[in-house]
DNA sequence: CGGAAACTTGATCGAATTCAAATAAGGTGG
DNA sequence: CCACCTTATTTGAATTCGATCAAGTTTCCG
């Protein structure tokens, strides 16, 4: 299964791969013909920037696609990481080129995920800009539950929860001991459980109002 | 002449319209099928919060394309305001859409453009999430130099500049009193020289530093 | 010329960072 | 299964960058 992008009623040559967490999927600028989707556990785009700290730009869960630029360019500006165990699976970007332009429901099914993705960049843009840590970090969690709950990974407002602190931190543009506040506050506020790599919603109400703050 | 997408030699209706300084082009939300593509001056993408602040994912010149999601979905979650008096064009994005199907030509620029948009908001993702208040501003100065010396807008390191601070706040993710306060520092520092709408760089390398700054 | 919008400047405040250490959680080899 | 080592998380104190508040001043237009 591979979720979001439904490619399996093509004849495609795919081949599945496997990389335990913390491991370098793709490194930004390197040229591939490998279009890359996301069948289990979690991975992020990096961008890392001169002095070594990172920028996190989106969080890639199962049936994500890496990128539908690497599908036209070969090639990214930013890295693709493990962050949890991943299993993926690599098409020829080529191959599926082809098959964009002879097949209309590919070519949609790829328009509607590139256009996802200029969306949610759009609304990370938002949360950096404009929003306080809280806000950011209640927006984070409640967007990944909706991405994860239209893939069926949510149960009673639960659901496989992976991310470091550090991660947190930096897709959100803070440090980890900030990040480590906010969480707790949340925690002692009864917004959020988070244990185990699991989080529960407990208050979906209060969580959304905290993320509708400045 | 419209610059960066080149649809004269095809056939198209288009309508060309104008707008004063100030004004509401598109309102987030309404469905359209026009395809919008900036001829003259400024326009910005903006997304308004509930509570009256504005966010500003980029801001268009001569030559840009409003958004490639409208082409595809006829709605764009973020408005767009003119910032000077701007000529734009219309097409129609069913005329558009199927043209790009039958014309391999149009359909790379298309995506090229796609592409683009997306790395814009990867790049203001890295400013806003880890830069400073003057590496943002820095950077956001040398992308518009960039984008604007591809269409030919740049002569001796001078360039049209008629971003008000508050856009250029609304923009970075900051108030307009730091805005005014990092402008004048850059000023005193000799690298630029903002006046009468109109930029020079006076140090290019020096800007570069300061952008590349944490 | 007059009024509004934009910009500047100073003083104060506050959210998030930095620095430093302690504690907790996880993973590994013995 | 435990001891050990590494990686995460938590907590406190001090600092800082940028926000806020409040006037001035300048620029821009009609």
């Amino acid at each position: 299964m591979c979720g979001a992008l439904n490619l399996e009623h093509l004849a495609f040559r795919q081949i599945h791969q496997t990389a335990p967490p913390r491991r370098l999927i793709y490194r930004a600028g390197e040229a591939t013909d490998d279009f890359t989707v996301i069948c289990e556990g979690w991975a992020a785009c990096v961008m890392r920037l001169a002095d070594g700290r990172r920028q996190i730009l989106s969080f890639l869960i199962p049936g994500d696609t890496v990128s539908i630029a690497a599908l036209f360019k070969g090639r990214q500006s930013f890295s693709v990481q493990s962050l949890t165990e991943v299993r993926y699976c690599l098409f020829n970007r080529f191959e599926l080129q082809k098959a964009l332009k002879e097949d209309g429901k590919v070519f949609e099914e790829i328009v509607k995920i590139g256009i996802a993705e200029k969306e949610l960049a759009d609304q990370t843009v938002v949360s950096l800009g404009r929003k306080s840590a809280a806000a950011r970090i209640a927006r984070l969690i409640l967007l990944l539950m909706e991405r994860l709950e239209t893939r069926g990974a949510v149960h009673d407002m639960c659901f496989h929860f992976p991310l470091r602190q550090q991660h947190i931190a930096d897709a959100m543009g803070l440090t980890t001991v900030h990040v480590s506040r906010v969480i707790n506050k949340l925690r002692k506020d009864g917004l959020v459980d988070i244990a185990q790599r699991k989080i529960n919603i407990l208050d979906l109400a209060g969580l959304q109002s905290v993320a509708d703050e400045r």
